[in-house]
DNA sequence: CAAATACTTTACGTTTACGTAAACTTTATC
DNA sequence: GATAAAGTTTACGTAAACGTAAAGTATTTG
């Protein structure tokens, strides 16, 4: 009893929250290989970590071809051959590329939104200015409209 | 001549390596709005800076109406009334756990990299030293077959 | 001024990633 | 043993993000 071996379709589905259709859906495109009992499906955890990692993929903008062809490319590596060993290598390399590059698009906008908030929160900070100078306005001069630039 | 403000649609498909179409399409979709000389599009600096982050927000995942729903709000942001201010600001914190995730996925990611390329080097350098064996067999015993486990 | 070049609109086609419904079979439950 | 619950296949539908003609206009260039 270490860690359940097998699973069903619908525990896979509520465990990460997506429809047995897309599981299925999956499974077509070969990225998942359950075997069956009669006609059920029975999904190994090397399926329940491959369906993870399909997802991890999507919420990083993979598409479900490219999250195949890692898998794929994976399992000829294991064949051991030496050719399979330098194309892995040179592929993660590139994949590797690809997440800097991400890394990088994350930074930025990190930066935007920190000057957008920025900018919010000064906006607001002058609406409230504005709301005590109503109740109380200390000084005359037109103080209705327009005021910047 | 200090930045350039106008652009025409090629110089911005070239800039930024999109089709003429994809741009015309994310004006079609109201993410762009560029001006027209005659039916000619006349695309502005702005415009420029925002294809920039439509093409960003793609690598992150990010889909055109998520784009310009941020678009959008941030519009309406400038607007300067309290309520638009309040709902940019909580938008912004929940887009930030989006992102938050998204180093998380990508850190778990160049995890699991490091260990496939560590594995990978070590299949090579098997590989590499049973070469020499097959070269320069020192020692007897049966060396063909079987040697790992 | 004719031909090439750059731009336009209109519109149907395509791929990806599922949603949704219909019609069945198998297994569990009352 | 009826019926609900969970599974299945088959198949048509759909939204997103463009691709790809087709056919026309506008401008530049030899």
């Amino acid at each position: 009893m270490v860690k359940k071996e097998t699973y069903s379709i619908s525990e896979l589905a509520k465990e990460f929250d997506v429809t047995t259709r897309s599981i299925r859906f999956y499974e077509d495109q070969e990225l998942l290989k359950p075997t069956r009992r009669g006609q059920t499906r029975i999904f190994s955890s090397k399926d329940r970590v491959r369906l993870k990692l399909i997802l991890r993929g999507k919420r990083m903008g993979f598409s479900l071809s490219e999250t195949k062809e890692l898998f794929d490319l994976w399992d000829e590596t294991l064949s051991g051959n030496e050719k399979q060993l330098l194309l892995m290598l040179d592929t993660l390399s590139r994949k590797r590329a690809q997440l800097e590059q991400q890394k990088n698009d994350i930074a930025m906008a990190e930066m935007e939104m920190d000057t957008a908030e920025a900018r919010c929160r000064e906006a607001l900070a002058d609406l409230e200015q504005k709301k005590k100078d109503q109740k109380m306005p200390a000084n005359d001069e037109e103080s209705t409209t327009a005021e910047q630039k």
